[in-house]
DNA sequence: GATTTTATGTCAACTCATTGATATAAAATC
DNA sequence: GATTTTATATCAATGAGTTGACATAAAATC
């Protein structure tokens, strides 16, 4: 049985062309990423803030949870990190008094992490700086270009979440 | 004056739809990775590696250095890391005696890495272990499509670089 | 009510990644 | 020959990431 859809896929059974697309694949996620934790938090320490913790912000930012919060479980969940790290990680962000911790009412072993207006401040302030970044990371990409490199992103965290 | 393609250049004046898509791209690249460095890791970890000693012995395994070796300096440029952090990873690849590392003869400060015949059994042994990692990282994808998402990477890496 | 599962936290060890400061040796330059 | 630049290494601090083991409290289940 073929793939219903017409193109074909990768055949890795050697050590040929396709072999070293894939591994060329992961060499520019390994370098990409670490430019953009460099270069990222380089930008963002203006507010001594780094990456992960913008990204922890990122995600308590979003309107949909800005006000209720989110568990340390659907951080974890939502983030793709270990308690262990995020927990160090959210000690830092409560010990500036950018997030607070509470327990949740209607669950006593669950805790819940808001912004505080702290947090919402600093939030704010870093606005500016990551469009900056995001808008010189991107210079020469078309918006359906960003689209098509968010999908085929997708798609890699699926296939690397199977593995 | 405009570009010369016939494409727009993402726009990021404000919070909008394309700074929404940026975002998301810049946090899928960072799941992505730490997917990559967890899974690819506790595969590669049946031979006792990481991720991180993969790309350097990945560096040192390709012909055209193979035999020759590389500088310090040289694999700092190609992996795209600092001097401190490389050298923590030589040291331990070289107590694993997978890499050795000589003086040049041409330049008495230089040092040449080399891998090892040990080294070289290692990655040899690993090879079936990364095609199958990138086989199932990459289950779905076209050979096309790998291409794209390679040049896409190339350029974010480009962007990124002059941040 | 007793047991099990769930959510969180903690402690420990290890690797990877950065920056900054300092040291040393050798090449290149003046 | 003296100075400067280059290549490497080292020490230190910090943050981020993992795994594994253990502890605790509360919810859920039997």
């Amino acid at each position: 049985m073929s793939s219903p859809s017409a193109k074909t896929d990768l055949v890795l059974t050697e050590n040929g062309a396709p072999f070293e697309m894939a591994n060329r694949l992961f060499f520019r996620l390994y370098q990409c990423s670490n430019l953009m934790h460099k270069n990222g938090t380089q930008r963002v320490s203006e507010v001594g803030a780094t990456t992960q913790q913008w990204a922890v912000l990122g995600a308590l930012a979003r309107s949909k949870v800005h006000d209720k919060g989110m568990t340390v479980k659907e951080l974890i969940e939502f983030l793709m990190v270990s308690r262990q790290n995020l927990t160090a990680v959210l000690d830092r962000l409560e010990d500036r008094g950018w997030i607070e911790r509470t327990k949740d009412p209607e669950d006593g072993r669950s805790r819940i992490i808001r912004m505080t207006e702290t947090g919402d401040g600093v939030w704010t302030r870093m606005q500016d700086t990551i469009r900056r970044f995001y808008g010189e990371a991107l210079s020469g990409f078309s918006g359906a270009e960003v689209d098509m490199l968010v999908d085929m992103l997708s798609r890699l965290r699926t296939g690397l979440t199977e593995t």
